[in-house]
DNA sequence: CGTTCAAATTTGGTATACCGAAATTTGTTG
DNA sequence: CAACAAATTTCGGTATACCAAATTTGAACG
């Protein structure tokens, strides 16, 4: 986390306290005062605002400060039904492309996870996920398609993580996985869709049932004002 | 083209002026150089660059001068791989979502196509398909999709623009958009598969056969050294 | 004549100063 | 006391100044 750029730095940064709920949506960013507290100028800053507005995770109104997205439901709905659209295209591809070690690595994910399923947080089983799905993407052997499906991952980061914590099924996390590597190594195209699909069209609902949630406690808790 | 950001404005600029050939690929985009010649200073026209790096047009370097993307024929072919499955995807869910008022427009751009077939100069008749590719797009509904769209659409401009003027084939541009719509109206899911199918999958080689031939082409002119 | 190393220049990155618009606050009036 | 208007403050947008890294150039030495 050193040789990044500066913009980069920054936006990494922002993006973890939005992620983590530091920032929650709604909030404004100001740049004098955000720039400030991390130590940095404006410029940088505003760069990094840039940056996080097309992940979608802020968003700019014109001669306003910028405000943590607070995405409608319609809004995740979107995301979802795009993310599963491109992990479903990205898995068919891997099944042509992948290589065997790609495979082996996917494989040795499903294995920690069926390992540390009842040792590890939510948090972590989470980023283990988190490493499978991102590694079937670039498995597809397609930079642009990978970026993507990033760039979507990351706008839906928080609905999914709030989704995963609250519920920790073992025949989700860990069977869906290996039916999936399963397929992949027998290049089974049919295979994979029916497993990526069962694994992905339930997870969709759960998604949006949490921010439902989320909004309507929002909405219920709406007196508070943003601060700084 | 007046009330947007001046960043806004000058990437439209540049936008233009790559796409047209203006700026060449490989040709260096100097902070201090373009921002003079374009009569704004260095912080716009920094942020404009951004824009167009997000859309894959001009390439970063780190401490080096950004560059008009020189996109191999990989990258084409990985974009055109994504850009066909995004506009399947927007065609089907736009077959269970488009309003009668979209379909009539999409049936307008037709009946402009075909009217104005033999007359029109192949740039304004390109500008009339990606109008078309654009409504179909919009009329998924999902704005996430219709946003990636038009990035792969804009990144892929220069390419189908340069594929586009040297064909111009009256079955594919008139025929096959009359099928797209006509299964819009039926909302035959099926039968848009297959119209936007045929449609595209003749595209796909041609562009990416334009652009080897291009960068053929430009290796042989490979003493032309980066000027400005 | 070629190679190498250092000085100068170029250039992107960052900080800061300035400007205009928008919002907020304050004061006055009905 | 309420409401509207003016002044002040706030804040994003833009310009500019400064800095450090990188490239280029040229001179000196082999």
């Amino acid at each position: 986390m050193a040789d990044q750029t500066l913009p980069a730095q920054i936006a990494d940064q922002l993006r973890r306290d939005i992620l983590r709920g530091i920032l929650r949506p709604g909030m404004s960013i100001k740049e004098r005062d955000n720039a400030d507290k991390l130590g940095v100028s404006r410029t940088p800053l505003r760069e990094a605002v840039r940056i996080l507005a097309t992940e979608g995770l802020v968003e700019l109104r014109p001669a306003r400060s910028p405000i943590v997205s607070i995405p409608s439901v319609k809004q995740v709905a979107d995301d979802v039904e795009v993310l599963l659209a491109i992990e479903k295209m990205s898995a068919e591809l891997a099944c042509a492309r992948a290589t065997e070690a790609e495979i082996d690595a996917l494989a040795a994910i499903v294995d920690v996870m069926a390992d540390r399923f009842d040792t590890v947080d939510a948090v972590e089983m989470f980023e283990i996920d988190m490493s499978f799905h991102a590694g079937l993407a670039s498995a597809a052997h397609n930079p642009s398609l990978a970026d993507i499906h990033s760039t979507f991952l990351s706008r839906l980061w928080r609905s999914r993580f709030l989704s995963a914590i609250q519920r920790r099924n073992r025949e989700r996390v860990v069977d869906h996985h290996s039916q999936i590597v399963a397929a992949l190594r027998a290049r089974d195209t049919d295979a994979i869709r029916t497993a990526l699909g069962a694994h992905l069209d339930r997870l969709a609902p759960d998604i949006i049932n949490v921010i439902t949630q989320e909004i309507e406690q929002a909405s219920a808790t709406a007196d508070r004002k943003d601060d700084l």
